[in-house]
DNA sequence: ATAATTATTGCAAATGATTTGCAATAAGGG
DNA sequence: CCCTTATTGCAAATCATTTGCAATAATTAT
């Protein structure tokens, strides 16, 4: 925590930048997020603090974090086709995300390199990056639907 | 080969719907075409023979396939947020995309399930789908990656 | 075969997510 | 505190995809 905040003023200064008060309002918010939010949820969040901020600020603001990779954006398979932010700093991991709730886990796993390394002998290639990612129901959702289904039965 | 065209004209004839020369052309490509292409992608290829086609046809066309999980659609990561559509029967299976030739390799991998079932132990969650996606650079572009660089070390 | 029925098409306009041009604003240096 | 120009907010543009609707064509009944 703070983590990103700081190092993303760090890096404005040092190319010159100005470290506005939106800029510190989105890296301060995305520090303490536990979350995959997209560019609509930032702002949703942001725009409590900061009435008068703009989505196309929220965008750019990613976009850099993006290019000094201190975020990386990721298309799951949600029905739309949206971008989700990841705040957390790029070591790679992997995704779980509940198909219910679209709460996202992280996770690791010491398998995927077995599978990078058999894959790259295979074929012949150069793999650079990847990941894994899982959908499922996650067991609050479980719960939920559990106890639906009971409900309706009830009724029934 | 020949599979998906014969099994999706049965399932239109099952539903009272029809078998147009639209939709046979395009079950025909996909069929015969070993690659994920991009609904525009594919629309170009059927262009050729039919100039009149529509590229709403061909969405219309994709979704329609995707509901009774003839292809399946996925949002690689390629700078745009486009789909790829895989014609490929829905057995469990994962991707490799060249970030150059943006090809598509389709993969297996024992270990997969290993991975899946730790992490629902793990978490207590239930894992319903989920695939591995990889990037990097097939062997042709590795090849024409070190000519190039070979070429640029000649000139300079 | 022929006409009647209606699923499907092509077209154009709408949508959702993201980007861009530009004038107005405000950080940071002098 | 003023000056410079990076950054913002706004509106319009863009890209991929979807949708409404009248025209077309595949089936079904005649």
């Amino acid at each position: 925590m703070g983590d990103l905040l700081s190092a993303a003023q760090e890096r404005i200064r040092a190319q010159g930048g100005r470290v506005t008060a939106q800029r510190k309002l989105l890296f301060t918010i995305l520090d303490s997020l536990g979350e995959h939010p997209t560019a609509e949820e930032l702002f949703d969040i942001a725009k409590e603090s900061d009435p008068d901020l703009n989505l196309s600020t929220v965008y750019r603001t990613l976009r850099w974090l993006e290019a000094e990779n201190l975020v990386s954006s990721r298309l799951f398979n949600e029905g739309r086709r949206q971008e989700r932010f990841d705040p957390a700093l790029p070591s790679e991991h992997h995704h779980f995300m509940c198909t219910s709730c679209k709460n996202v886990i992280e996770f690791d796993s010491h398998l995927f390199e077995s599978i990078k390394s058999q894959f790259q002998e295979v074929n012949g290639v150069r793999v650079a990056t990847g990941s894994i990612v899982l959908y499922g129901l996650c067991a609050d959702c479980r719960k939920m639907q559990t106890s639906q289904h009971q409900v309706s039965q009830g009724e029934g």
